[in-house]
RNA sequence: GGGUCGGUGCCCGAGUGGUUAAUGGGGGCGGACUGUAAAUCCGCUGGCUCUGCCUACGUUGGUUCAAAUCCAACCCGGCCCA
């Protein structure tokens, strides 16, 4: 656990990597914990600041352990400050990229920024959504062009100055890639002071950050104290490991699960969780008492499943997508228990009958093309209705004999074929 | 700007004129096993309504019966020098 976190609120403290300044006493400048009396005592809420970087437009479980820490300052009465880097999206944060982020468009950047506020709760049910969005004084939402957008040259050349080129090549990222060859282009320095200069603009009296922000952060309470400031707090989240229980949650390794995934795809996905990663995800993801929960991993799965997903679908829709999960996976070959449950849908309006079994895999879109559903099915994982389907070339006549049936790929993917 | 090395399939990385859709590893998918997992073993891994036809080795041209492999120009990157 951190150090420093000795008198902290068990709601702050859960399951945090890193606090800083954590020296003794009861400095309110070197002890947050001293700095939160404080406030209390002023009656005055802390700033907490929050940086996302609006580049794609799926939020994730990885990035919701820094909304749900977010939240839960927002309900210990704190002001959540919310910043969208969409000026800095443009350039491209270099942390734990290998290479140089392609810089993205105003549009595009504006258009992710939107679906990340729905996505986070905006408009939604309160109860449900990740933000408190509604109680007025609790959120604040800035975007970092506000402030960026109009500096001037001397004034960039000013928080140039600020840091150096050894400090910047001692960020763990940057020397990586120096000493690896990889290029790192001149602006991406630019970056952790742009990211630190947002801190100054809105006066934080914390950013949260996950683990690799720390450089960032650190630059931050640097900009903070040149420009005459309290230096922030750094409250850093780990990273949340994948559904692979080994590489860092991403998009782009394909081992998510989306806020907005629908409640069996996010159950199914969660209660196979490797062993290895459940404690991180129990106190990351949910609030449940890891010491109250049995013991059998296989029963932490589907806890740990449950409560994800009821928080986010409610708890009805939860229970609907464990009872479906078990009679899909637990009776692979029985085709029966399969036609019951709650399946995704697919249409066959697209597809040109007579058609044979491998064009319609992808034709129906299980496949992402012919020549692979043509090896699924040589590959025996390919059934429908319960029976395996031995020949690729298999014709079917008609959208009318398929209507209604389940289409079964491997142990997990299932689609009931309807008209529509 | 000069010198030099290099750009191969999702990634890494072999291949330096001819059964090459291109060795190998990773990843992914499927099968067996299991706790629905991990580990392990096996198979598949460019596209196409596919007994065949397309498109592929940075880009564009060229040499050749034949090129990822040779030549030229260009683009991009590493390193060294400025």
């Amino acid at each position: 656990m951190a150090k420093g976190a000795g008198a902290l609120p068990g709601w702050l403290e859960r399951g945090i990597a890193d606090l800083f300044p954590a020296g003794e006493g009861a400095d309110p400048d070197q002890q947050l914990a001293a700095r939160l009396a404080e406030a209390a005592q002023a009656g005055r809420p802390l700033r907490v600041k929050l940086g996302i970087d609006p580049t794609g437009s799926d939020i994730h479980l990885g990035h919701s352990i820094l909304f749900r820490k977010l939240r839960a300052f927002q309900d210990a009465g704190h002001t959540a400050v919310l910043i969208i880097g969409d000026f800095t999206a443009r350039i491209g944060d270099p942390t734990g990229k290998s290479a140089t982020r392609v810089q993205l468009s105003a549009a595009a950047v504006e258009a992710n920024a939107e679906t990340y506020l729905l996505q986070l709760g905006l408009g939604q049910d309160p109860a449900r959504a990740l933000l408190d969005f509604e109680t007025p004084g609790r959120l604040e939402v800035r975007r970092n062009s506000e402030w960026l957008a109009t500096l001037d040259l001397p004034q960039v050349i000013e928080l140039l100055g600020i840091s150096t080129v050894g400090q910047m090549l001692a960020k763990e990222d940057f020397s990586n890639r120096y000493s690896g060859g990889t290029p790192i282009s001149l602006h991406e320095f630019l970056y952790p002071l742009l990211q630190g200069y947002d801190s100054v603009a809105i006066e934080a009296d914390l950013e949260l950050g996950g683990t690799d922000q720390k450089f960032n952060v650190a630059m931050g309470r640097d900009l903070q104290r040149h420009f005459g400031q309290r230096p922030q707090f750094g409250l850093l989240m780990p990273i949340l490991a994948g559904l692979d229980g080994v590489q860092k949650m991403s998009k782009s390794l394909g081992n998510t699960v989306g806020l907005s995934e629908d409640p069996l795809s996010m159950y199914s996905k969660l209660e196979k969780l490797p062993d290895a990663a459940l404690p991180e995800y129990l106190t990351l993801l949910t609030d449940l008492d890891l010491a109250t929960l049995p013991e059998n991993p296989r029963e932490r799965q589907k806890a740990l499943a449950l409560a994800i997903t009821a928080g986010r679908h409610g708890e009805v829709a939860a229970l609907a997508a464990q009872a479906d999960a078990a009679t899909l996976v637990a009776a692979v070959p029985g085709a029966a228990a399969a036609a019951d449950a709650e399946v995704p849908e697919a249409s066959l309006a697209a597809v040109n009958f007579p058609a044979k079994a491998f064009y319609l895999l992808s034709a129906v879109g299980i496949c992402a093309s012919s020549s692979e559903a043509r090896r699924a099915i040589q590959g025996g994982g390919v059934r429908l209705a319960g029976e395996k389907l031995a020949d690729p070339n298999q014709e079917f006549a008609s959208a009318a004999e398929l209507e209604g049936r389940v289409l079964q790929l491997g142990k997990k993917t299932f689609r009931r074929l309807v008209l529509g």
